[in-house]
DNA sequence: TCGGTTAATATGTGCAGACATAATAACCTC
DNA sequence: GAGGTTATTATGTCTGCACATATTAACCGA
């Protein structure tokens, strides 16, 4: 940064950029100047504009292409971030108490939809988790998980004491996964362990992750009644 | 990049870390070397270095701290990207035809919730609309929509003909927002609309934007059985 | 030993110059 | 003109160097 001038930095080539894009000096679908006469013109190396237009193209604000140059999107594909963090901090985040209690473990066959979304065969067992997480005692989320033993390094923790998403975390290599969001009506169970009436909409959170080769787990979240997940844009 | 070479890119240097962080070289918790002692190792620019950590720093793999270095995350807080795109567009990326039906326009106060998400006081008019859209004819989503009409430019299309949602995009200078995601049952109204049994579970999007001074808009969109939104990690 | 000042250090960002790459535009041949 | 080749151009990335900044670690005096 350039000594005590506060003007200058990527950031601020990025934040007038946004804001001709804003008051419509440059509209949806214009073309923009290249990075050289954004350089000359504010006077800083063509490095630092386009560190610049690269954030803002990565936030979907900017569409660039070689040659092509430098256009305002048309129809901004906003870009949302969400964090994902693991539950006992999302609990802490709002104050509240984590607690978990373990309601089941035992080795099954997934049923055939765990079984495909995790690309196994049919016969292969896995070990099936029931937690419930508690904020401040009151129950939060409802964790169904199937945990592929083939990738799990012995010796297993007690899952009674140690929250299985944090033990994964801290034990297994993990690579990929994918996240999706849905709404679905309590189940039988569901309702009966959140304590809320049967087919109440609840908010669902379904994870799955691989290593290079192999499924680790895949995981349902059932959230209590008044969950929800936001962020800035 | 180095000619011919086809190694020693920021993206090799990000792969190689993520590997070595894989395979628990470097376990969750762990210091890692600095920038210039990988620059000396892989034979490049610390820079390039600086790139490909950084790049992992916001995918929230790495945390890094001036002069304290670089660690990898012991509870990395994932950070799932989540593309939201204009309803058109969404419905057209899955192949079908999207079509909207205007039900309702009117001027009215909002309800408290509204004006107060907006920060309006309590006798400020807007515009209130109402719109179906269809995928292939079927119910997709119900959006309802508060406008500001202090911030439109005059003259308003007919949004019978013309989607808000991208009728504001093309025309008004928006700066900020926010996107929230929840689950709820269906209202009587929604029901009707949507065509499913009253308090069946929804997936809800609520998105509020603002200029750098007044609010623009705040939507709900209550989404069909079925929807998903989905991301990879 | 405590508390505050100073030095050391890893990351954050800047510059100028160079070459790579992708995609368009210009050209040339038939 | 149509089709294929070549030149041009804007972005993408790398190098090497410099200085800024945030923290920590070392130091030192009361």
């Amino acid at each position: 940064m350039r000594a005590g001038v506060g003007i200058g930095g990527w950031e601020d080539i990025r934040a007038e950029v946004l804001r001709r894009i804003r008051v419509r000096d440059w509209p949806p679908g214009a073309m923009i100047p290249t990075e050289e006469e954004l350089a000359t013109e504010f006077g800083v190396a063509r490095a630092t504009v386009n560190r610049a237009l690269r954030e803002l193209a990565v936030a979907g604000v900017l569409e660039r292409r070689r040659k092509a140059g430098t256009r305002v999107a048309a129809l901004p594909v906003r870009k949302a971030t969400l964090d994902i963090p693991v539950i006992r901090q999302e609990v802490e985040a709002r104050g509240q108490r984590h607690s978990f209690r373990l309601l089941s473990q035992a080795e099954a066959v997934p049923p055939v939809p765990v079984a495909s979304r995790l690309g196994l065969g049919p016969e292969q067992r896995m070990i099936y988790l029931e937690t419930l997480h508690l904020a401040d005692g009151q129950p939060f989320v409802f964790e169904t998980r199937w945990l592929n033993p083939l990738v799990l390094p012995a010796p297993l923790p007690d899952f009674a004491t140690v929250s299985a998403n944090e033990w994964l975390v801290a034990h297994v290599a993990y690579a990929l996964g994918d996240i999706a969001f849905s709404a679905a009506g309590a189940t039988p169970r569901e309702a009966a362990v959140l304590g809320v009436a049967e087919g109440a909409a609840l908010f669902i959170t379904e994870r799955t992750t691989w290593t290079a080769e192999a499924p680790i787990t895949a995981v349902r979240l059932a959230h209590a009644p008044g969950y929800r997940v936001q962020t800035l844009v």
